[in-house]
DNA sequence: CTGAAAGCGCTAACAA
DNA sequence: TTGTTAGCGCTTTCAG
């Protein structure tokens, strides 16, 4: 069964194929009651122009790559869900992938995306090594960084002041009180983390006593670290890399009877869909903002650094 | 800056545009000195060649599409996690589309995956009607059904035996003493809803005085239906029609002090990651090995109806 | 309002 | 080993 064409339709409707292209394009151009038959027949064969002949000719993909770490964290999912729904909305679609937490894999999965023809990639960058963005720059292919900012370099960007956030939980942690906290964090060579632990110490202000564990981004695996960790009661406050850690941590400590927002104040950040289910205190991160603006960018093309402030939300936890 | 072209790497290495082309197509009739010029050249310019250009031309997109009903949901967060992952090593990429849990969304979704020109869809209709699925066929668009099996149609398959996961369950409630079973589902008009009661009915054998209750697939909508719920000792087991639904199930019975596995027994469907956070009981859908079948019958593009069957998993809560 | 011609960037088939 | 020709399906331009 040979792939239906635009000539395939012209012929049956004894048009030419710019008549029917015409009608594809919503040309103003032609006959009603051509554009009428023509309407039929595409409906009739489920007529769909092909997207490869359309964007050769000059045309846009409608495609728009993201990359994240790890698309298992909810964080990320309800982002590209989030995406999907407001790109869904201009008719473009998401193409996704993932550097499965290995820093190099940044450099690969934005590739692929770029391999795949996508109008734009979004990305979050993980480290500081920016030659692969300079390349994409040069290769003329449009990006928006998100998350992160880079004043000196001329990227297009929707970052989100971690240190700002992270402030707020140690600001909130100090006026509790607590005054021997541990640092749940992640990957002590991402922007991210340093900044957030940054942002704690800000507000805490008391910096002396502080400890700083750095984990694998899972929640099985902060569970597994606190539970055989013998001397828990050494903090009264835990303030975990993102909520992800958190729920692995405020799990930990109901398995030993360790009540979060009782005995020991715990906080994530990210704010995802399970901070709730689990009382979590965390820092909010306006994704649907943020992937908006990104869009908006992406559609227009337009060069901009904005900057997202995410705000405290207080649960149970602390 | 204009894109680069084929021509440009040509004109610029003093050679024919084909000459490059065999070059980037690893064709071995080129000499190996004027290969290695052009390679020098290619990467210097971070070349890229056109990808709708190969496509339109014939070649195959190397893009495969998904479309699930949430990505929210871990299970598809999850799983679309694992189809990149396989994918990813084959040189594929992944799109997806989200039916935003309404069923009429799938037929919007599936198009958009067209539209987008993949060459495989692979999507778990939601329900019976399958005039879209036909359609597919008739336009040549290839496609894989995940988890859904129709016996009388010509579709490539690769589904899940719910009817034979869900009686586990069932089972597993009946020889553990349990005899008053309330089944917290999702949507009723789903086919995996009705084979995953007819599964426990089943397997439970003592009928009569199940309870059926069908909520939104969401963790929140359960809890607040159970916190509201006030005779929860009519029952002694709970089966959730999944694991997100089953969390929220837990989490209400925890707050009312009830313990799963102790004072009621409670299940899920689909062992994502966060049943093993809540200690739950479940039925695990093998979604590697059934994407991994799916992605070769693609690339094969062989028609073939798969069976795979799940198995429990024990954990605390049943 | 409609059509014919040209060409987007690439590769298959053939020619040299 | 290398180059030439043709054409994939569509839209832009220009002519009718």
């Amino acid at each position: 069964m040979k792939k239906l064409t635009l000539k395939d339709i012209a012929i049956e409707a004894g048009v030419s194929v710019m008549t029917v292209s015409r009608v594809l394009n919503n040309n103003k151009n032609v006959h009603p009651q051509t554009r009428e038959k023509i309407e039929e027949i595409l409906r009739k064969r489920n007529f769909v122009p092909d997207p490869s002949a359309r964007v050769l000719k000059g045309g846009k993909t409608s495609r728009i790559g993201i990359v994240v770490s790890d698309i298992k964290n909810p964080f990320y999912s309800e982002m590209i869900g989030t995406l999907e729904d407001i790109a869904g909305k201009k008719q473009i679609s998401v193409v996704f992938a993932d550097t499965n937490m290995r820093t190099e894999g940044e450099v690969e999965a934005i590739n692929s995306l770029v391999k795949t023809s996508v109008d734009s990639v979004l990305f979050a960058p993980e480290g500081f090594n920016t030659e692969h963005i300079d390349n994409l720059l040069s290769i003329g292919q449009h990006f928006v960084i998100l998350g992160v900012h880079f004043p000196d370099k001329k990227y297009p960007e929707v970052w989100i002041d971690d240190e700002a956030g992270a402030y707020m939980i140690g600001d909130h942690f100090r006026k509790k009180g607590a005054e021997k906290p541990l640092l749940l964090m992640g990957n002590p060579h991402k922007n991210t983390t340093i900044n957030r632990i940054k942002g704690f110490k800000n507000g805490f202000t008391e910096m002396s006593k502080e400890f700083i564990e750095y984990l694998p981004v899972d929640w099985k695996c902060c569970e597994d670290y606190l539970t055989n960790n013998k001397n828990l009661n050494s903090y009264d406050c835990i303030f975990c890399y993102n909520d992800l850690i958190a729920m692995g941590a405020v799990s930990a400590l109901r398995k030993k009877n360790i009540i979060p927002g009782k005995d020991i104040l715990v906080a994530g950040f990210d704010d995802i869909s399970y901070a709730e289910l689990f009382g979590l205190t965390t820092v909010k991160i306006p994704v649907q903002d943020m992937l908006e603006t990104a869009i908006d960018m992406v559609v227009d093309s337009k060069y901009q650094k904005i900057k997202f402030v995410p705000n405290l939300v207080i649960r149970d936890s602390a």
